[in-house]
DNA sequence: ATTTTAATATACCGATTGGTATATAACGTA
DNA sequence: TACGTTATATACCAATCGGTATATTAAAAT
């Protein structure tokens, strides 16, 4: 009987086994929960994935939503904790704002998002059918919101961007615009949306420069 | 013992009792997998929905996804037909786009969209799980950005529409607000993104403008 | 080194899944 | 009214679902 060899461990101590081993099982499960969605994603795709057994993920997870609940908010970490790097090197507001551009026109070589955008595929499975995700999608949206208005107030502040710009119409034109072109590429397999949704809005942000 | 007393059909006699019973079966179970997606939809649901029993329903359909497809079409038919008949009766290019802005702005209230766009509902759910249902979304985002761009290439060759727009651009950001807009009403239960992405499409589009 | 605690593997559970076989009832037609 | 066809209801099926109990092993603490 081979037992398992614990790999996937890098053996901190500082950081629990217990830990260590919840950790592993989120970073493995998330991606199939981006592509798959939470109802198809069945506990065997999770034993398959970790490479554990049922009875390893549910001694440090309560049930499988706890496990969904956990790959949202790592996926969702991954995106932004991405942007947030990409924007730290930059000055400007339009030079932090045209990160978006420029991340997912070509969103389909990062690996966080191959099973496209977690905030979006999240949304629309779990509106109708899990009320716990459904939450995460949509504080998920708020924050990436509130960000940016955020960030759009500085700009006015500063004398960056137009006074006059209305700051609800721009965020909600910048989310929309990117949800709507990923699943266009998604799905058609064409990246025409794509390369156009995001020349649009590269013009559209440099169009708020003072 | 009571049997099923067939209060669901219009006794047209050009049309076949089997034909009959499948649309109505089609019609009660359309709005179900607009809601909770295919996966979530069991064949129990389907059974409550029509009132029916498993032998009626596989009496008329092969199996669980046939139904799918065919509730597929009939979601994307009932919006289709919807924004069509509104567009008959007007005359110029961009009176029948800004059926778009009209129609979605209060997407809550028509029947037919209670559990979203279907087209986004399922390009979602099936682009990585249900070839067969992602080949119809794929095939319904064609048509809708293929007949959107019959419209301006109309309205160009008219005059009406400014001749140096960019076509393929215009139909990506109408798509993509639309879809995006809806996805955020959804999930969030706040109409904001609603109103503001509406007022901006409607703006784009009398923008186009000559 | 020994004991305690945490982690894991295995076997099992009832419920539900999509799907089928079959017998009976309703329908269409002559 | 009689008869063949179509439609429907019921009972049943194996497979899979999410989840649990338990025995065993590894890790941590003493």
């Amino acid at each position: 009987m081979v037992y398992f060899i614990y790999l996937h461990h890098n053996f901190n101590p500082m950081i629990s086994k217990a830990d260590r081993t919840r950790q592993f099982i989120i970073e493995k499960i998330a991606p199939i929960f981006n592509c798959k969605g939470y109802a198809c994603t069945s506990l065997n795709d999770m034993i398959v994935a970790t490479g554990l057994t049922k009875g390893s993920i549910y001694g440090n997870f309560e049930n499988k939503d706890e496990v969904a609940l956990a790959a949202f908010d790592y996926n969702f970490q991954s995106v932004v904790s991405h942007i947030r790097s990409k924007m730290e090197n930059r000055i400007s507001i339009i030079d932090k704002l045209l990160v978006y551009p420029e991340t997912y026109r070509n969103y389909l070589n990062l690996p966080f998002l191959q099973g496209g955008c977690p905030v979006l595929n999240t949304a629309i499975e779990a509106d109708d059918t899990h009320p716990q995700l459904k939450v995460k999608a949509a504080n998920a949206l708020l924050f990436w919101r509130s960000s940016m208005e955020r960030q759009l107030n500085e700009g006015i502040a500063s004398g960056e961007i137009k006074s006059n710009i209305n700051i609800n119409e721009v965020c909600t034109v910048i989310i929309s615009l990117i949800q709507g072109v990923v699943m266009q590429t998604k799905v058609t397999g064409n990246t025409t949306a794509l390369k156009s949704g995001m020349d649009y809005l590269e013009k559209m942000i440099q169009d708020l420069k003072a």
